[in-house]
DNA sequence: CAGGATCCGATTGGATACTG
DNA sequence: CAGTATCCAATCGGATCCTG
């Protein structure tokens, strides 16, 4: 093991810069935005948007089945979308007043992201029978 | 729009077809371990020990530093320790009793994860300007 | 030194009811 | 239909104290 203290090593120095450049004020857009790919959610809604464009309705609805009859509440769905339309990932269209017809679809920017994703997913579910193992191993320990 | 059901769309079977392949009972590893990525140390975990095996302590007091002296609890710092043990992302290694010295490294599989979150933090990195900008944008409006 | 135990506040997601 | 408001349960992260 390195004999010399951690804080020295120009690797963890370059860390520490690099980790400053990005913030602004108190915020860390990329932890933020890695954790909007963690949450319940958002990464569903984006390879469902991937598809194509949706309703509101729609979308509730496709990503109950393809969760597994696990509904999302209308609360949370609506949620997730103005994060990400915030974000500039997601782009909401209105037509309509009573009754609203809203239409979700994905940015260049947020198909750039489900792509980033996207491969993301891919390499855990290659690894997933290793991950698998592991956690076996470890349990009966 | 497409006019068509989005639950026939062959797009949408796709997706439900792919989501019920990963899943182990309850589980599903996919979305856990980018949530695992998502949360507020786990990332910055595995940027420090990308850069070398590290002692408990020194791990603790690296962490402190790159964030800025907001310091991670050893609480937290062994629960996202053991979780990363518990997928084979992380070895731990003991050696001595009273005072016990452990020491911490990435496998080959946590390796491997460490370089998927560096391609997703770059990209991040990358679109960080375009973000901020819808930011301000949907902010304002 | 590493980490378990306990308690706490903050955040997240879900259920339900209501409105333009 | 889409969205808001309210209330509630569960989870997460932090602080503190204690031990081999």
């Amino acid at each position: 093991m390195d004999r010399t203290d951690p804080l020295e090593r120009p690797e963890i120095i370059a860390l520490t810069t690099e980790m400053s450049a990005h913030r602004r004020g108190r915020d860390e857009p990329v932890r933020e935005v890695m954790a909007l790919l963690g949450d319940r959610w958002t990464t569903l809604i984006l390879l469902v948007l991937a598809t194509g464009e949706l309703r509101h309705a729609e979308l509730k609805r496709v990503l109950t089945e393809i969760s597994f009859e696990q509904a999302i509440s209308q609360r949370v769905l609506t949620l997730k979308l103005r994060r990400l339309e915030r974000d500039g990932f997601v782009a909401r269209n209105v037509t309509g007043d009573v009754p609203p017809k809203v239409s979700y679809r994905l940015t260049s920017s947020g198909a750039a992201l489900h792509v980033q994703a996207r491969e993301m997913i891919n390499w855990v579910k290659r690894s997933s029978a290793e991950i698998e193992v592991a956690r076996a191993l470890f349990d009966t320990a």
